[in-house]
DNA sequence: ATATCTATAAAGAACTATTCTCATTAAAGA
DNA sequence: TCTTTAATGAGAATAGTTCTTTATAGATAT
C-alpha cells in the first residue's frame, strides 16, 4: 500500500545519507505514516512501545527530529503543549484545530499561494515557508 | 500620546475586573505598548528591571498571561524558543518573520477573512482565531 | 487616619517538554 | 565473522513556564 511505498522511500533516503536502519526507527516511521491524527511524541512513544518495549523516549525525539530535518514529516508547533507531527503531508499546509478536543483537520485552502505571492511583492521578503493554523470548535464539540 | 490612551484603557479594564493596579504591572504594560519589536518575556523582564529591580520573572509571566486573557496583547507562539508578544495590535494578524535576523513585520493581508469564511463553511468548524506566520528572509538579509 | 481584610507580588520550587550524556548495543560494510 | 562507528537507552540536565507560600500593598470600613 501507499504507506509501504513512502516507508521505502524514507528508508532509502536514510541509507543514502548513511543513517542506519534500526527496528526502532522503522517502528517510529511506520507509526507516523499510519496515524491520521497528527500525534505528539508521547503518543508515538506509546505506540512504538507496544512492539519494542525497551525503546526510550529520547530515541523517539531524536528520530522525529531527524525526519523533520529530512523533510519527511511536518511539525505542528504548540505553545505550552507538546508539538504534534504530520507524517502524511510533510510540506507546510494549513491546519484547523479544535480547541475543545484538540482534533486537527487539514482543510483545503485555495488562497494561500496568492496570499504568499502578494506578501512577497509588498514587503521584499523572500518567503520560504509558512505556518497557518486556524483555531475554533469542531462540529461535534459545538453540540455539547 | 496614543500609548497613554491605551494604557488608560487597559488600566480601566483591570480596575473594572477587580485586578489591582501596581507599579510593576504598569511598567510591564508600558513596555509592551511602547515596544515595536514584538518582545519576548525575557526582554520585557529586562526592560522592567531597569526601573523596578526587584520584579521577578514570574510576575512578568503572570501579567503577560493576564493581558493575553483580557485580549490586550497578542501572543506569537514560537516552537523551541520563547513566545513573543504584540502589544500594539492585540487582535490576531499575520506575521512575516525573517529566519536570519528574527525581525517580525506585520504585513497587510487582504485575503484572510475570505479564507477563514470559506474554511468555516467547508468544515463546519466555528473559527475563533488564527495564527498565520510566514517565514523567509528580509530584504536586508538577502543582500548579505 | 487607622485597623482590617483580601488579593497580589516576590522568590524560588516544581513541573513539563525536550535535549544531552555516555556507557552499551547493534547495524553495515569489509 | 569482524570491525568500525553510529544509535540506543536511561536518567540527568535544561529551558520555558506555572505553582506555592508568605509577607505586603491596596482597598474598605470605621
Amino acid at each position: 500500500m501507499i504507506v509501504q511505498k513512502r516507508l521505502d522511500e524514507i528508508l532509502a533516503k536514510l541509507r543514502q545519507r548513511d543513517f542506519r536502519i534500526t527496528p526502532q526507527r522503522i517502528a517510529i516511521i511506520k507509526t507516523l505514516l499510519q496515524s491520521e491524527d497528527h500525534p505528539g511524541v508521547e503518543q508515538v512513544y506509546a505506540e512504538v512501545k507496544v512492539n519494542f518495549p525497551t525503546t526510550s523516549l529520547a530515541t523517539v525525539y531524536k528520530t522525529v527530529n531527524l525526519l523533520k530535518e529530512l523533510g519527511e514529516i511536518l511539525e505542528i508547533g504548540f505553545t505550552g503543549g507538546c508539538n504534534r507531527y504530520d507524517g502524511n503531508k510533510p510540506y507546510p499546509h494549513p491546519h484547523l484545530i479544535c480547541t475543545r478536543c484538540s482534533k486537527i483537520v487539514d482543510p483545503e485552502v485555495r488562497l494561500l499561494e496568492q496570499m504568499s505571492a502578494e506578501l512577497a511583492k509588498a514587503t521584499g521578503y523572500r518567503i520560504d515557508s509558512h505556518q497557518v493554523e486556524f483555531f475554533g470548535v469542531c462540529a461535534a464539540c459545538q453540540k455539547s
